[in-house]
DNA sequence: TGTAAATAGTTACAACTGTAAACGATGTCA
DNA sequence: TGACATCGTTTACAGTTGTAACTATTTACA
């Protein structure tokens, strides 16, 4: 994998591919118009970012794009993940996971769900 | 809070500022010499970019500056732990615990205080 | 008290970001 | 088949970031 970095924006564009993939240029731009005030030409400009970091690629119908992605999400959740980490809790997990415990409100399914994993963690060390 | 965006260089100066405050240019300079490859220049520049920002406040003494974090780690973590949430994981608290929940190696105290917060979160909800 | 050493400030510069206008190609309806 | 609409491409531009050389100022020793 060749280290890409996706900017903030750019988070945006790929959530909404991720989730809808294959997605024309002007499907992506629509879903994008309900959560952002970017015009048309910025989606079109992050697209093609995108695609010049190979984080997308595309084939040409006729004459509209379409777009998948070229990464895979967990992979760039992973690599986003470890650098805020690094970041942010200089690399100690613990205190990352309990600030984002305490600041959060989770449900009761999720509590439960949570616990779980502690417990599968625990058992294999 | 004038919402402070601090870079990724940037949190690494910051954390030894954090951690040592207060401390001198030459001290920050030396802490982070084990830990980069920054010339001095790059991180007093880096300095000054906080100052500027009003992330940091220094006084001279003499020739020297002496310089102190002008607004609190807690609230730099709050604020760059929602962004992060909300770019990666889409505002979703589960799924990023559940992430570094299981690719994480936590000590089993460190597991028996993530319980005991979980068991907070659920009294209380 | 002048000059070297130490320290801080100024300037620089390319890459990346956010944002979008202007331009050109393609397809479609009359 | 020509004019308009649609879609993609190119160009633009200011702000931020990473990185650091160069310059000016202060201090302290000789």
């Amino acid at each position: 994998m060749p280290q890409v970095s996706i900017s903030d924006a750019e988070w945006q564009v790929m959530n909404v591919v991720w989730e809808g993939q294959p997605l024309t240029a002007q499907e992506i731009v629509a879903k994008l118009a309900q959560e952002s005030e970017w015009a048309p030409p910025t989606i079109k400009t992050m697209l093609h970012r995108l695609v010049k970091k190979q984080v997308l690629t595309y084939e040409s119908q006729g004459n509209r794009y379409v777009y998948r992605s070229f990464v895979r999400r967990s992979e760039c959740i992973r690599q986003a993940s470890r650098s805020f980490l690094a970041r942010v809790f200089e690399g100690d997990p613990a205190p990352l996971v309990a600030h984002f415990l305490r600041s959060s409100k989770l449900s009761a399914q999720e509590i439960a769900e949570l616990r779980k994993i502690l417990d599968e963690q625990e058992a294999q060390s």
